[in-house]
DNA sequence: TATCTTGCGTGATGATATAACGTGTGCCAT
DNA sequence: ATGGCACACGTTATATCATCACGCAAGATA
């Protein structure tokens, strides 16, 4: 670990500062062109903007793409950037559209294993479940 | 097991028989209007015929879809429909854009006792994996 | 016959994502 | 300071992916 690590982050851009707020206030995913609608009274207009701000929010790992939905989420980490965050795997509630956050070293492990027996190398994971939350599973 | 199981897939229309065609030709992912283009001669025109066949074709188990390509492939499976056919993984590599299909049902299992301990419920299984092919790994 | 279901064909539209261009700003080696 | 570079920005236009809504036709079924 070297040195300097701000606990927040500091270093976001002003686009980049109001696509992650609004996908934060949100606490559920929303598509591109929903965050394009939440911001635009802060002088965005563009589609073109949001997805510059939301590759670099990715890259940063503070949000997630929900590839099953086309949208995006907050990650739901405490620590918003920095620190290596581990391959989550999403459960994403069918009736109440709910997304949660899952992770599982085990999981990861056995799949990278999978993958490297036929000598693929993994970059990166999708791994999104659908279906029912607990509370909707109730019924 | 109920009595009827024809080992191939005769009950297709003509338009589902087309689209798989296609799909099964090309041994790799295709995108809908990819296969628009590759039927266009004969006789399909528009996208939603496209689309309802491929709908069909999922929910026969013949064809998948990956959802971080907005793609299709054609199930690699020996036997084309009917039977029960494991959750996939696939492997998508980066440099060629070849796709693998993985099964480890000890790997669902663990998803599935993941999710469960959140109480949800798993309909379906999005699980894919991006990087470098055995192949193209050796740089 | 009357009705149902299923797939088809078509035109229009909606939703998601990128291309291509130029501008501005900070950095910093020359 | 000035020229080159990297990076984010703003804008228009366009590409790509997916669905809606309508009506028609054929086969099942009662």
């Amino acid at each position: 670990m070297s040195a300097q690590e701000e606990p927040s982050a500091p270093d976001l851009t002003r686009n980049q500062s109001l696509v992650f707020a609004a996908l934060d206030r949100a606490e559920g995913p929303m598509s591109a062109y929903a965050i394009l609608d939440a911001v635009r009274d802060e002088g965005i207009r563009a589609p073109q903007q949001i997805y510059r701000a939301l590759d670099k929010l990715i890259e940063l790992g503070m949000i997630h793409r929900l590839e099953s939905l086309n949208a995006f989420v907050a990650c739901c980490h405490p620590h918003p950037h920095a620190h290596q965050h581990a391959v989550a795997a999403f459960s994403i509630c069918e009736r109440c559209g709910k997304v949660g956050e899952m992770t599982d070293e085990g999981l990861i492990d056995r799949l990278k294993r999978l993958a490297a027996a036929d000598g693929f190398q993994i970059r990166a994971t999708t791994l999104e479940v659908r279906g029912l939350c607990a509370d909707c599973g109730r019924t």
